[in-house]
DNA sequence: GAGGCCGTCCAAAGCGCTTCGGACGCGGCC
DNA sequence: GGCCGCGTCCGAAGCGCTTTGGACGGCCTC
């Protein structure tokens, strides 16, 4: 049913319906009120296609996931985040353009978005390092926010971001105030920005105490179970190794917590964990009930999600009445909460294998 | 830059532009060379609304994923299935428009999107025990594919599914062969239909042994780590437990493996672990060079994924064609791969709980 | 009681594209 | 040499909506 029939089958004109439908203050509102009616009785609801050609908007935010060359993994953090920003639009009236698309591609995809008009917007996932994504969307004029951030970017972005240096450096102090002095950072790739900054976060601590950073007690890789496992094993079973682990992600403490156990080793008294938890919810750190596994800096992606969705539809609109609107900006803070993952640099190191 | 913009640029007419980039016979192929190579260096791609609004087709397929108002899982398992079928849809030229509803609100979502003609088709994710929707898009009209499927629906629909219960018997027969007898199995919710066909499969393999069926060994819950944990532990730590332990994801599995290691158990000795394997790219089963950790069943879900989507367009395509045209449907094999997690059943239980 | 204003509605243009129905010119056929 | 047919291109209609610019009464004001 289009919008001629619907206007037909109740008596007014296109137009007046249209209005009706559209909150217009020109129809009276009993009309409204018995348009809407009908409306909802006879099933219409305008066209999405004929609507935007006619309003040159959208309605939609692209969200362009990269799938990494190397690996084909999809980060499941990108998941939760869509899952956010999807409850923002569904009750914002938007609609949510879903790409996964191989690294190489990324700039080819953002301008035919752009060309083929068929976002408002863009939510940029997993930014690196002198990423060009942000030059490029400048160039375009194609509207975006990061969901982290981007350094040394020339011109003031939108973005949305945990303050990861902050939650490291307080994660490493908490290791600090325990006794731990051989602390190990099993982090992400460097390449992405959020990983640089957790790396600073952990250096930043060490150095406020004068403890020496020691390189070899770094690993960035991919934010894996295997890595995480392989990772602990091989930090775990050196003549000098640490007595507590930085972890950046839930999925990587799998792994970690794979290899403690399997060395014969306890958490939180042998060898000491904190992770960065971004309350994934099928890997929940919370026992029904009790302390928590992990003691972890914790940071909702989902929520992140939802705000990114909500600032930038707020920042089309505004760029919409004013071209030269700031782009918004916020920085979250993740929480420490303790588990049963950490606990004071043993006395000895109890270092025995398994057999 | 629209249509009329382009071709007067490059001296052409519309309608000539415009067939020569939709690759219509009645242009000379020295003008689509010209024309093509023209957008290529302006950069003009036809507006993806006003296209569809005079094609009247969306170009543009609806994933919609349940947020189980319990707990409000998003399963990892659908971000990679969208993944696959968002490799597919970007090969063929469609867009995926994703929505993550409240189970509640989901019936209101697939009929908003037909009468909005915002897609072509839908992909239903996690279908339950009676899913009211497929009548819901029968009804409707909207062409759809099942990415699993749904016992006892009226008429035939499309679907693509992994053969549950077939792998899920292999896979308990594989136990059996190695001896062991109490076997417990720690399943999805079975409103879910996969979950029940798992059961039903491992079932019918005890019974095509005498051996009896131990409801007390079945627990039927989320996918989660924690709930892995839980039903492991109290598994474990009866009197009589089980000596093998069949699980419905690697997730739960996680969670398995962290009960049978606090306990001080084995896997693959003390304890066997039999998992169903999506072949989740952050959690892989596989270790570089090396037996996977876990015996599974797997299949990968990305690829259902993939499938999904290319079948679904072909069947919109066969419909626009012919009304009648039968829905395809598809059933996958999944593949044992064995890890270390399997062993003959012990002679003696030596059920040694840690200090 | 007439003029003006406002509230309410409507006709029609236009968003950018595809595609039907020609128009035009050329070569081949009888 | 005239006619048909074909290859190549173009004009214009129409997809379903929003929105501009009136039209039409009813009511208030003087």
């Amino acid at each position: 049913m289009n919008l001629k029939e619907f206007a037909a089958a109740i008596g007014v004109s296109p137009t007046t319906a249209s209005r009706a439908l559209g909150g217009y203050p020109e129809v009276s509102e009993s009309t409204r009120g018995r348009v809407v009616a009908e409306a909802a009785r006879l099933g219409y609801r305008p066209n999405t296609r004929a609507r935007g050609l006619a309003t040159g908007r959208a309605m939609t935010i692209g969200h362009v996931v990269p799938l990494a060359a190397s690996g084909e993994l999809v980060n499941p953090i990108f998941t939760e985040s869509i899952a956010g920003a999807s409850e923002t639009y569904g009750a914002a009236g938007y609609a949510l353009r879903l790409s996964v698309v191989p690294d190489a591609d990324e700039a080819a995809t953002y301008r035919d978005l752009a060309a083929e008009g068929s976002v408002d917007g863009v939510v940029l996932h997993a930014p690196r390092v002198g990423d060009p994504r942000i030059a490029l969307l400048d160039e375009i004029g194609l509207p975006f926010l990061v969901h982290g951030r981007v350094p040394g970017a020339e011109r003031p972005y939108a973005w949305v971001d945990v303050d990861n240096a902050r939650a490291f450096e307080e994660a490493t102090d908490l290791l600090l105030d325990l006794g731990h002095r051989r602390i190990a950072l099993v982090n992400g790739r460097e390449s992405q920005d959020f990983a640089l900054r957790r790396r600073r976060g952990y250096e930043r601590a060490l150095a406020r105490r004068d403890v020496p950073a020691a390189p070899d007690l770094v690993v960035a890789d991919d934010m894996t179970e295997a890595v995480g496992y392989l990772a602990a094993r091989d930090l775990i079973g050196r003549r000098d190794g640490p007595t507590a682990i930085l972890v950046s992600s839930i999925i990587s403490a799998i792994g970690v917590r794979r290899a403690v156990d399997e060395a014969g080793l306890r958490m939180g008294a042998d060898v000491s964990v904190v992770v960065f938890d971004d309350v994934l919810s099928y890997l929940g750190n919370d026992e029904p009930g009790g302390t928590p596994l992990f003691t972890a800096a914790r940071s909702s992606v989902r929520a992140g999600g939802r705000l990114a969705a909500r600032m930038l539809i707020d920042h089309i609109v505004a760029r919409a009445a004013d071209a030269a609107a700031p782009p918004p900006t916020r920085l979250l803070e993740a929480e420490m909460t303790m588990g049963r993952s950490t606990g004071p640099v043993p006395r000895t190191a109890p270092r025995r294998a398994r057999a």
